[in-house]
DNA sequence: CTGAAAGCGCTTACAG
DNA sequence: CTGAAAGCGCTTACAG
């Protein structure tokens, strides 16, 4: 590959002169310009990205880390890469995908991380990644609510899951139902905590209890693991005790899949016996299904965008005034799976 | 951050030294190591990862990319990405999702591209990456044939598409169908093409003609666009002739699911009287659809992993003989929604 | 608007 | 096993 080198001096230009004409940091003369650019293509000249990096201290990359187990993406993440890649190549940046399996790698990363600020997704209580973002000096925003101790101040984005779990029960109580279950993210993950208090809030405050075993937890991170979670947790509690449970909340599409399947198993139908409401689902997934899912919308892709906007004026890259924690609005999408809570004896 | 010499001068060594300790190329002394390892922890030091590269030439990163307009992503494509990322970290390697949307971007690319090789996903005719990657002189295998002209020689990962449409073809005919509707992908895609002749091949093989409406394409890469065309054609195709068609073959899960609700709205059931095949669905997916969808593996999660493989032994990381065009196995999968064709004037 | 020179932070022959 | 020096291919003050 052709050097600098080679084309200042085909040129007859000095190097300074040939890096001006592609950073277009310092004026050129339009005749210097085009002399240089012929060359230029005539040698194939591209300027060498390691080395302007080594100099300017930019790799123009950000990662985007998603915890392992976790990495068999599902369609919200999906939508919110999409979002982040878009968004990220509109300011001339890459996303590398920074998702460092615990599996026995061969060569360890021993080197600095080549990127100029990362995007955190989904973190859980005491997220090792924040701290080698802090160690590492990496400048980096949250996508959901980080619990490690000694770090405020820290850019995040997310939605609103308060008022996420507000808006279900109010709706799903609105239709008369009491006994909900509640079938939520993983444990660990800052959002599953943040949902759970929430939801027992909002009942306490409509007088209802909610019993320990209504909330049930996702077992792991791994999508291959957690596949019967829903049909299991379906199958036992509704088995046992068929009539109490009125409607389920199910914390994404998969899970909601799966609830159906169980469902349909106990010869129940929904929305006639059961409602079903998703928490975050893959839009088209929602609609094909039968009954097509009431779901919360979350906007993934959104997310994703404003998370690399919140990065970019953390990097300098955009101007203005950005608030360090942007909350996406989210909202109900009613298709056909909640109606009226048609058990007589709960109303 | 604390730098090389830094640490040199603490641990009293040459630089030299402390770069051996890191990059383990050659022999240290116990002593020493501990020494310059005590001191680098101390200063919290960590080779800089853009010097290195400018030096050895490698970056340790490779590019994925997936075609503009597809980059959002299927099923197919994230089981694609698990495969690559759990092989590339085994091998040290990070992955520069490299999608540049056609979307005006505010700063050009205009520097080398920062990696060491590249997988091209689902290559079209004329696919402008291919010549992308040949005059930036950067290794890359292909997911998929490519059609480039003056470019043979090029190492790919397959499944074998002409195996793929035969068996199909076979066990659908085995059932008794003989008019199949295809439902393939975008006509621009190289896989495309390879499974319309051997889809055509077959049915002549079988005596069967193959009317020109019976195969369409998907009429765009994006997803979202998509997204109604498998409702749409069905509702088309079998709205003016119903009885003609007994069985459909889908590209994709969403195309799939898509044809589902065309055929309930047809007041026709899957499989009593259509059969629904899916080419390349998403496990999970096609377990929990109502009812659970008869479908081909093409292992994508292995695609992935093989080309990482391929792409390692072209870059000299891999040893061995690898040969330059591996094909990975897929398999017919049975669930329910394919069944005897019961239309009897047929047989 | 252009050039000459120093420097970014490493690795790598070369020598010992 | 260790050190001194050159060099990877750019950008950036500094000077003009």
């Amino acid at each position: 590959m052709a050097k600098i080198d080679d084309v200042a001096r085909l040129a007859k230009v000095s190097k300074g002169t040939v890096s001006n004409v592609f950073s277009q940091k310092r004026p050129t003369s339009s005749e210097v310009r085009e002399r240089v650019l012929n060359v230029s293509r005539q040698l194939n000249y591209v300027p060498n990205h390691t080395a302007r990096s080594l100099v300017t201290k930019k790799t123009m990359a950000i990662g985007l880390t998603i915890p392992h187990g976790n990495f068999f993406f599902s369609a919200f993440h999906t939508q919110f890469i999409n979002g982040v890649i878009l968004e990220a190549s509109y300011f001339g940046y890459r996303v590398l995908l920074d998702i460092i399996p615990t599996q026995q790698v061969k060569t360890p990363f021993l080197t600095s991380y080549p990127i100029d600020g990362a995007i955190v997704m989904s973190p859980i209580t005491e997220d090792e990644r924040i701290n080698l973002m802090h160690v590492g000096q990496i400048p980096f925003v949250t996508v959901g609510r980080v619990m490690n101790k000694n770090m405020d101040n820290m850019s995040s984005v997310d939605n609103d899951n308060h008022k996420i779990m507000y808006n279900i029960c109010e709706y799903l109580i609105g239709k008369g139902h009491t006994n909900i279950l509640f079938l939520n993210a993983n444990e660990l993950m800052t959002v599953s905590i943040d949902r759970k208090s929430s939801f027992i809030k909002v009942m306490n405050d409509h007088g209802l209890d909610v019993e320990e075993h209504m909330i049930q937890h996702k077992p792991a991170l791994h999508s291959s693991e957690y596949m019967d979670y829903g049909y299991e947790e379906t199958i036992r509690i509704l088995g046992k005790q068929k009539i109490e449970v009125t409607a389920i909340i199910a914390d994404d599409d998969r899970t909601a899949f799966s609830v159906l399947n169980a469902i349909k198993d106990l010869n129940l139908t929904v929305p006639g016996d059961i409602s079903l409401f998703v928490i975050c689902g893959d839009l088209s997934m929602m609609v094909q299904s039968n009954p097509p899912l009431t779901s919360m919308d979350l906007q993934p892709s959104e997310l994703g965008t404003q998370s690399v906007r919140l990065l970019m004026s953390q990097l300098g890259v955009l101007q203005g005034e950005l608030s360090a924690n942007v909350i996406v609005d989210s909202k109900i999408i009613e298709r056909n799976s909640c109606s009226m809570n048609s058990h007589r004896h709960y109303s």
